[in-house]
DNA sequence: TTGTACGCGTTATCAA
DNA sequence: TTGATAACGCGTACAA
């Protein structure tokens, strides 16, 4: 591990004009540039990032805070987050709650420690102090905190809405749609429910909310549930809720012998590739996790550079895929 | 962002006693203690990680090199490393190269200026030179690359046998195996094949292997290749390959009448929660990603520290988890 | 065109 | 029990 001391002293040159030549921030002459980019090699010169880090106060790190990473939909996230950070020049700290609130606020105080230039909060389940109080670059993905903090989140009004038409279209009675538990007005993601449930009642349809466990991975628990739900409400004849428990009310009608789309109409929400690895190609509202992401970094880097930035309060479209599932 | 000086400042006493009272390093009278934490509480000061990094020489960071987050496999993977790294005090830089050697390159050469204290190389696809010079505590794997490079990884060659015999149990006479493309004898998962391979043939059994490009994530290419290797070779009724393909290869199977596991037997390699997601249960070697992931933790750190390490060439027993497939 | 000296925020050593 | 000082490695005024 060599030091820019040392490739000074093998160049016969001092510190400084080496971080030139490192940086490329003033002239050398050509002779003694190559005389120290001849002793980097030899001694196989790496610059210490950490010092650099420290001196501009700039780590070229940034964070993202997940549920769990094994999730596809967090998966998804972090990798087109991380392929687009990469292009910047940033890294990304890969950061989990697992759940646990005791652990999302020790994330926050840990990056307010200058290893990290700013955060993306897939998460959030602590109070909105936490929120305020940060004094970072940071941006929310589904949260509304308040109208400083910038906030990227996929268009779920319309989502909620594109459901709607399409259990119309199918001609639903009753509809059940799956939501996490504990959702607030606040969480942008329930207001794709509540213009499902609107529009649904607008049409005389009648619907079912089932809270669920955040993040829950049990697939078996899920096709427990879809069945249970199935066979109390026998009448329910729509379901919209994230992929992996669309797969399982898919599963579950099949155990049940309800025809899908006929006796059973389903909607995903979110369009991971877990909707494709199907025999029957579910009908899907997507995400558009590349173009989410990069609006995302974007912003981010903005804040971090302190650039202004016009708009931080970003809806971003979705899409709707009709499968064969309705 | 108010630093240890302004503490110190505050309370009226040197920096050192602040950091003192920081780390708990040394004995600092109560009341003079208090007044300091007081001082630290008014001004929420939070001690630069970057600084402490650079005098330490320490980050407390690991990065991991994965070939794409969003494969089940590696999101599996950096999930429970991340937990346990956390357990640990280390964060985790999640890196991945997009099947680009340039990125794994460029990555590499990072992971050598004092930003990160080790590296689980999840990936390996370039010359093993850069791994034998690297010069920094370094974890692979999947690939060996001399025996001073630790080397942790599931035992794929019990996990090759324990296929070949369900296969036999099955009574198959020709079994088809999917693996990653240019797999050579270095590649630990490689020898998994090579033990199907062998024991089948002892059996006499008449096997294909099929190389697929790495991490692919294009499952409707899957169950078109399914689709097409069942009809090419209708003798086949045997296959073993990853999560991903197996299901492709189960849908591809109903699409075309053939009753799994009577005409076609599928076992599953890894084990992610794919497997689970199907209607029936597919047959499954398991990989054990808690206990890999605790054990690929637990020795870079110790390489991190300079502790001795007894073993470092491990191999992760997986498990027989029996399906409905065969 | 190149060199000197200082600061970034910590911690450890030594001295008092 | 506490304080002054040097050091970690780099980058930038400022000086030469």
């Amino acid at each position: 591990m060599s030091t820019i001391r040392e490739v000074a002293k093998r160049a016969g040159v001092a510190v400084c004009t080496v971080s030139r030549v490192l940086n490329n921030s003033a002239y050398v002459a050509p002779e003694t540039k190559e005389r120290i980019e001849k002793a980097m090699e030899e001694l196989n010169y790496i610059p210490n990032e950490l010092a650099r880090g420290m001196f501009k106060q700039k780590a070229g790190i940034i964070a993202i805070l997940v549920p769990n990473i094994k999730h596809p939909f967090f998966s998804s996230l972090a990798n087109h987050i991380e392929q687009y950070l990469y292009e910047k020049g940033y890294k990304l700290m890969l950061c989990s709650t697992a759940g646990d609130v005791e652990r999302e606020k020790a994330y926050m105080r840990f990056f307010e420690s200058n290893m990290v230039d700013g955060v993306i909060m897939a998460v959030s389940n602590i109070e909105k102090e936490y929120y305020e109080n940060f004094n970072k670059p940071i941006i929310m993905l589904d949260y509304f905190v308040n109208d400083n903090i910038p906030l990227v989140v996929s268009d779920h009004k319309t989502g909620g809405r594109l459901a709607a038409q399409e259990f119309i279209n199918n001609h639903c009675k009753y509809v059940v749609h799956l939501c996490d538990e504990g959702m607030v007005n606040d969480v942008i993601s329930y207001q794709g429910h509540l213009e499902l449930e609107r529009i649904l009642h607008e049409n005389n349809i009648k619907t079912r909310k089932v809270e669920i466990k955040w993040n829950t991975f049990d697939f078996l628990g899920f096709k427990n549930l879809a069945q249970t739900i199935l066979e109390y409400y026998p009448e329910i004849d729509g379901v919209m809720c994230a992929d992996i428990p669309a797969v399982a009310f898919l599963n579950a009608a099949s155990s049940l012998n309800k025809k899908v789309p006929d006796d059973l109409a389903i909607v995903a929400y979110d369009g991971t590739y877990i909707t494709n690895m199907q025999e029957r190609k579910i009908t899907t509202i997507m995400q558009q996790f590349e173009k989410f992401s990069k609006t995302v970094v974007d912003i981010l880097i903005k804040k971090i550079n302190k650039e202004p930035v016009e708009n931080i309060n970003i809806r971003i479209p979705v899409i709707f895929e009709k499968g064969d599932t309705t």
